[in-house]
DNA sequence: ATATTTTTTTCGAGGCTCGAAAAAAAGCCT
DNA sequence: AGGCTTTTTTTCGAGCCTCGAAAAAAATAT
């Protein structure tokens, strides 16, 4: 299990703290990098000459504001957007995209497309993400020979290693191993990756300030989903992607869930729970499809005046915070972000929520939670398989052996 | 943040390897650490020999069954068990134990104490935990001059460092940093752990066939306490030692709990709790401690017929049946361990446990969910004190400037 | 034009791991 | 009994890697 660290896993490993370090920080000069890694000048001196050698980082001027100090100037170092590329697949409700991304994060190409996963069959549900992906390897306008990482983002639950869907709310199929699937088509390496998950990581990326070592990212939309960062990594189950928090439970044996048990929080935090609640259809009531457009105009009725829409968001609220107090039980207060259309009406969930939160063991700390809502999730979701693809390659680049477009194999060229 | 990896840390941490390769195997061969190392036998024979001579391992004639081979016969390397000691002090309610421990794990000399910690003041309490292990350090028979880190374990909450207890139901004082007194004291380095998260190392070095990986112990004692283990590492709370299992919402405005909330786990499956919903006394009856005696007639009574006693049982089933549901839904099914003395009268909470588990996420895999009981939990967190104080020495060592007793300072002496 | 400052590269030293070969220590076989 | 085989352990030289110090480079300040 545990393995002893051999010689050339040195190179290696910091090969990629340098990599991590640029991604990081934009253009750092070999200085900065030095100061963050605390490495010799010596060593990313080397490092980073084999790096611009083998295509994998360039050279380039610095922000010119630096340039009133004296002395040499800095060089920045960034990555280069034409060492290799990758491609995020987003599959949700009625929703397929593509996009193929560069090295340095850019946005190259992309496609969209609605289709109706609830009643597709599973080989036209394959076949429809394989043709997707198929048409920007056909693009003649792309140069995509360097596509090296495929990840794909979907709203459900996946395993544990990012090779299968295990189960989705968007479609009646279950267990399709979708990495696998994509590839045998097309020779690239891929993942399978949790929605919320996703959302997590681009959160990092987007606001390391706010986001950084422990916060939690909330999706309230159809269904709750969580992405939940500790101490710095992602959080997954022990089999599946985890977090589930949607489905712990708010009150045994209450509401009807959409997983067909009692009780959980998403029964009465789902929008279709709200939805529900606000038409007083009972908590037993099937759970229908909800238009982010009603749901908008539900929270503007449940604005406008105390009705049993207004009661149908403290419901949710409640949930809310009852499941997020027994969460920080075992995790310790943080950072939340609510994701979703129905982040949008948080103004309607929050006092709730927090007089939930105040009765639990959270509550000590009530004052220092802080609440972030972002309405629209896909553009993070598909930010989040980005940087997810990207570092993978990140690090697949120090494996020997790997051929970078238009690079070298790792040995000095020189 | 993240930091490259200097040359010298090479040496230090497979040194690590090999010396946490000894723990684990008992008395393994240089060439069964290569195996599992992955290192070469010339790296494992240097670094080996190095060990030796500064006193840290031992030759020993191995096992005699494996002489039966052909061939120059292996030789076995196991710590040695004068390189140094360590002290484990665990503080329960109105019981405080000290041991020594030597290097290898052995206990060579120990004391008990009664005491009210209930309503003892602070100093108090301080000066018997410092005065017990003075004795230890003055105790002309033993050689103690090698002990090298103080492990203690309480009953509560403690920090994410491990250096202070912030709140233990055991005693009305909150925030004392016992790690900095003991250390400030006898200038030994030393750690505040959390009782629950000792129950889980000691398991997983009693039994790391089942417990290894991913596995749940929970102490069904007075409060209820859980310990944590997630791919391998003690799962901690992000400002506190965390998973406070017991303190998740079972029934929001539920039961009172002795923590002064209502609905959580513990309000309807502590023995207190346990104790008044037999004796009917109601849900917001105030809690009193049971003995243990009294919490083993109850069960006695309770398996004689079916009367409040039974229903008491399985309300505290279904409590942690639907904890364990929301629990799951986070981390996915691992197997659990109940410890305490409720662990007794497992049989009394099982079958509503189980039913409770299969209305929730974790119902999927409920048949996979195993249950072990261990009755006394004090051996095992003193048990796990030990693993853990060990441990951390074991890492110590390779610290350059490190003196270990009787032997160099990590240079060749040859 | 020279001095100063800051960044980056170069170069030799020291350490570490590795593979191959040698040494050591037993049982096996005639 | 003595040589042979087998297995474990040690030894030795080669190849990398990082580091610190010094040199080189590239700008501004005087």
């Amino acid at each position: 299990m545990s393995v002893g660290i051999r010689h050339d896993d040195l190179r290696r490993r910091n090969r990629a703290m340098v990599i991590s370090a640029v991604r990081r920080a934009g253009q750092p000069s070999r200085t900065e990098i030095a100061a963050t890694t605390g490495l010799s000048h010596s060593t990313i001196s080397a490092i980073s000459s084999d790096l611009i050698q083998e295509g994998i980082l360039t050279e380039s001027k610095p922000n010119e504001a630096v340039s009133l100090k004296r002395g040499r100037p800095q060089v920045g170092l960034a990555l280069n957007p034409e060492a290799t590329a990758v491609m995020t697949v987003v599959l949700s409700l009625n929703f397929l995209s593509v996009a193929v991304i560069d090295y340095a994060g850019q946005v190259i190409a992309e496609e969209q497309r609605r289709l109706d996963t609830a009643i597709m069959p599973r080989d036209e549900l394959i076949g429809e993400c394989v043709a997707i992906v198929r048409r920007r390897f056909e693009d003649p306008d792309l140069d995509v020979r360097g596509v090296a990482r495929i990840a794909m983002g979907i709203q459900g639950i996946t395993d544990t290693h990012a090779r299968a869907m295990l189960w989705s709310p968007i479609t009646p199929q279950t267990d399709i191993a979708f990495a696998d699937i994509l590839e045998a088509e097309f020779g690239v390496p891929a993942t399978m990756e949790n929605d919320c998950n996703m959302m997590a990581v681009a959160l990092q990326w987007r606001d390391p300030e706010r986001y950084r070592d422990d916060f939690i990212a909330i999706l309230l939309s159809h269904g709750i989903g969580m992405g939940l960062v500790l101490k710095g990594e992602l959080f997954t189950g022990t089999h599946s992607s985890g977090g589930e928090f949607g489905h712990m439970i708010h009150r045994p044996g209450g509401a009807l869930c959409r997983c067909g048990r009692r009780g959980c929080v998403e029964a009465y935090a789902g929008n279709y729970a709200i939805w529900r609640n606000a038409k007083q259809m009972g908590e037993d009531a099937e759970p229908v499809d909800v238009s982010d457009a009603d749901m908008r105009s539900l929270a503007a009725r449940a604005r406008a005046g105390d009705g049993p829409e207004r009661q149908a968001y403290r419901k949710a609220g409640e949930a809310l915070g009852f499941g997020l107090g027994s969460l920080f039980a075992l995790i310790d207060p943080a950072p939340v972000a609510m994701v979703g259309v129905s982040a949008a009406a948080f103004d309607l969930i929050e006092p709730a929520l927090r007089e939930a939160i105040a009765q639990t063991a959270g509550g000590q700390h009530s004052k220092s939670i802080s609440f972030d809502t972002e309405p629209n999730e896909l553009p993070l979701i598909r930010e989040g398989c980005a940087m997810r693809a990207l570092t993978f390659v990140d690090q697949e680049i120090f494996a020997p052996g790997v051929q970078v477009k238009g690079g070298a194999t790792g040995k000095n060229v020189a």
